[in-house]
DNA sequence: ACAGAATTGTTATGGTAGTGAACTATTCCG
DNA sequence: CGGAATAGTTCACTACCATAACAATTCTGT
């Protein structure tokens, strides 16, 4: 607690900090991940003025391509949407005409997922200019290899939880 | 556009994709990148339960300790925060003692930013709880030196910005 | 010096997400 | 069968971010 003078036991978890231990923003990692993140989903946005899609959208209607057939909540928990807020995001796509939600079979409560036809069509549109985004990105990272490295470490953060 | 069959130009961007080029989210970048960033900020706020503080104080308390005196357009565009947003930003910290507007010496539209000596207490006991939160992450993703890898990787996103 | 442009802080307002509680219909289970 | 659990939905509430307008002040060019 005292003034200046030791400097030994600095820098354990965060980097460079003044005499009072307090970091420099540039240095945390909570600060820079949002910042990064911002300005990725604003690519994304930007790459899909055409369609327009926001980035909730597209993973849900790219994991119903991927995996048709599942329920609402199943979609939902995969995305970490709270079935909730869920509703509207679906409404909006089926509104648009690009999924639908069918009876299951086997219970009458739950809604299976599925492109139409039209969605189809859109998610084929929607993948390459998603590839455009995500080349800009490898891009500025450096190469496939940076891009494999970054999401390797943001998996250690994210843990078990997928 | 056709079936299956050839799978040679796959890859570029995206990771393992499906026959229709629809990508796993597991290999996106924005979608990684938003989840570690949800679970950083949950991390920060569970850390932060005693105090309690949102990111976006720490970031102001955090820089206003560093560099007392700026007025608060500077404050704020370091930050990425919109001027018309900071002014109930700031309006909680002086409600809650920790930091204060005072005239500006040369401009007198402008207020130059000072934590009080309440606030000086507070960052203290603020600095502590983040270095546990800081360190927690450090050690999820393996090291120092995988943080400091991580860090690099964002700045090659965020580029120029800062 | 003075008029017009720019800056600073502020208010008001709207849009978008995300949360938890409560409700209906249905299914599960003892 | 009857109570507990589940799926989808609605609702009220909050947090956050953006834009536009405004008053006070400062800057700039002539």
């Amino acid at each position: 607690m005292a003034g200046p003078g030791r400097q030994s036991k600095l820098e354990q978890a965060g980097g460079p900090a003044d005499a009072s231990g307090v970091p420099e923003m540039a240095t945390i990692i909570g600060y820079k991940l949002r910042r990064a993140q911002l300005l990725v989903f604003q690519d994304f946005i930007d790459s899909f003025a055409e369609l327009p899609l926001r980035p909730a959208e597209f993973s849900v209607l790219a994991l119903i391509a991927r995996t048709p057939g599942l329920k609402q909540s199943d979609i939902a928990a995969r995305l970490g949407i709270k079935r909730a807020n869920f509703v509207s995001l679906m409404d909006g796509l089926e509104r648009r005409g690009l999924a639908e939600r069918r009876k299951a079979a086997g219970d009458k409560r739950s809604h299976s997922l599925h492109l139409t036809e039209q969605g189809n069509r859109f998610v084929a549109r929607m993948v390459e200019l998603w590839q455009a985004h995500e080349q800009r990105l490898v891009d500025s990272l450096g190469g496939a290899a940076e891009r494999d490295r970054l999401i390797a470490l943001l998996d250690r953060i994210i843990g078990a939880k997928g």
